[in-house]
DNA sequence: GTGAAAGCGCTAACAC
DNA sequence: GTGTTAGCGCTTTCAC
């Protein structure tokens, strides 16, 4: 098939048809009171039947404004991985939808972490009004600077104290207080936390993990934390490794659902039962969360609201607003990893395992 | 901080800064050879120092063509759920890479199925130069209307015949039949297909399962295939149902790693152990399949390459070349669900099979 | 209510 | 080598 001329018809062809002028078409189109209703209706039926829509760059220029709206994902220099984190990608759904239906388009980027001032290439560029950042950053420093070079920029994370860009997260520190709470709750006494503390989110959510052990007069032994990264591969390997070393733990608080699902899996592949001997909880909620077996309880982050509030962000940002800092709701979704075991009923039948309460080395 | 005026240098700031015209500017920094070097650097530094990135907008509209390729994922009307398969993510993660590596924008939008035209919208706007749709479809009409409005569009799926439309996708026939040989060279007897022959991809990969059977001189049981959705939620409460109904089987070949884990979680939460009583094998090949406990055997479909074969097919359809078909390589990666169980070492008492006879081919 | 005209920021003939 | 000029497709005064 050989394609025809990609027939471009513009304003001008619709004003020849409809015996008119090319202000009155732009008028009509734009649904402008201004102009006759039939003539309006004329002018509109013409450009439907002949397919025809404004083109935005034009429109954008004239106008001296744009509707798109960038989001970023940043990916780690160091893996080759596809995208890093699920929970990127759910937010990032919620971000498509969103924007879609506030009249935005979504321009998807992924940036290397050393070249963060493509970020503002964007925006100067006029491809962009502002950037939404989505993800771990250790960047503070870069995107501060972005921001008093008045790019509008809002980013989801946890805020730091004199931030001049607009933060939008989950109440990090209870989300952590919650899930060891619950953790606690439930008898656990030695709680391993998975996370890199170097990242402020999960510095926030150890602060958590702290505050619940001191609230219920426990130690916080130091043994008993790991810096595991949140890329599936790099998880897994720190994992393998941490696990080889440490054993003594009931229960295990990890910063990310992947994080968790991963340690559940080596656990079991150690022979080790969740819930039975270690307790899970997650963080994210992911929809895999409830899928797995057993089902994860997990820290929920509302993915909708985090969507919205970031795209508020940034359009403030832009009309020049200060920086505002929006923490979300946030709770704890109870699931399997998280329920007293009921051996006498499910376990009853299973087969013995090869060695019922020990790890294997 | 209130922002100070967005600062928007342009060109014929500079003009006047370094003392030339605007011409010469943009010759400048197009790389032009046919302005002096002295006076192109001193422009260029100049632009460097101003921070001056041009304005894409205004070059699009001059030119008559845009950087930008749309991608487009479609939403099922019926689920909310944010982002439906995460091996679409994945495609959309190597999406942006590609793209971004040839120097194109990316924008992301989420279609409705009922709202498909919004496509061609899309192209006929200016907003990019063509589409990419990811994703299952039953939509072979819609699209092909599309294309044959001369619509660029490249489809990640399977191609039917006298398809008007480029087509990039694995080769999902092979994919079932390797999928479906090895389980029965493993043994399996009884093999339950899990997909819904309704979209073209699956319908393909059933062919491929029933090749294989035949290839082995079995019957191809109807009551051992089950229409399972792809969408996560819908997938474990039909798996469910089906479990409830159907037990005579040991081995499983899923249309999609999410729907192998689902099946995995839902027979281990029954007593059932996987690859002891059943063996598994995905489709996908997912990050998470190598991360799962039993990890998972699985078809893999190169991403990578599929994403450039999808920005060459829309290049290609915007240039007005005829539509083409890329078949991709597939294979299968063998992991942990189709392997022999160690009895001999580990499970001594593991449950004699039905039918020992091990045909291979 | 509608048209004429100017111009958004840039590029590409075409001159010199 | 560089400047001049004419638009790209649209919106928006400003006239009528």
């Amino acid at each position: 098939m050989s394609a025809p001329p990609p027939d471009r018809t513009q304003m001008v062809d619709i004003a020849r048809l409809a015996g008119v002028s090319v202000s009155t078409v732009s008028r009509a189109l734009a649904g402008s009171t201004l102009v006759n209703e039939k003539t309006r209706k004329r002018i509109v039926d013409l450009a439907n039947s002949l397919r025809f829509s404004v083109n935005v760059g034009a429109q954008n220029l004239r106008r001296g404004q744009t509707q798109t709206i960038a989001v970023v994902l940043p990916k780690a220099s160091t893996d080759a991985q596809p995208v890093s984190d699920p929970f990127f990608i759910a937010l990032l759904g919620e971000l498509a939808d969103a924007l879609t239906s506030r009249g935005f388009d979504m321009l998807f980027t992924r940036i290397g972490e050393d070249s963060l001032d493509d970020l503002e290439r964007i925006v100067r560029s006029g491809r962009a009004l502002g950037v939404i950042v989505i993800g771990q950053w250790q960047h503070h420093y870069a995107l501060s600077t972005l921001a008093n070079h008045n790019t509008p920029i809002a980013v989801w994370g946890a805020a730091l104290p004199g931030t001049p860009y607009s933060v939008v997260g989950s109440d990090n520190r209870l989300g952590g207080q919650l899930a060891t709470r619950r953790l606690l709750s439930g008898g656990r006494n030695r709680i391993l936390f998975l996370g890199d503390t170097r990242l402020p989110e999960v510095a926030l959510r150890f602060e958590g993990y702290r505050d619940a052990l001191v609230e219920a007069k426990r130690m916080v032994n130091p043994g008993l934390t790991a810096a595991i990264p949140f890329e599936a591969a790099a998880a897994r390997r720190a994992l393998s490794d941490l696990l080889r070393h440490t054993q003594d733990f009931d229960a295990i608080f990890a910063c990310s659902d992947l994080i968790a699902m991963t340690a559940v899996a080596l656990l079991s592949a150690e022979g080790r039962r969740v819930p039975d001997d270690v307790w899970v909880v997650g963080y994210d909620d992911l929809p895999l969360a409830s899928q797995m077996h057993p089902t994860l309880t997990s820290v929920k982050q509302p993915l909708a609201e985090a969507a919205a509030a970031l795209v508020e962000a940034v359009l403030a940002a832009q009309r020049g607003d200060a920086p505002q800092v929006t923490v979300l709701e946030t709770k704890l979704v109870e699931r399997e990893t998280t329920v007293p075991t009921r051996q006498a009923t499910s376990r009853a039948k299973a087969p013995a395992r090869k060695a019922p309460t020990k790890s294997k080395r």
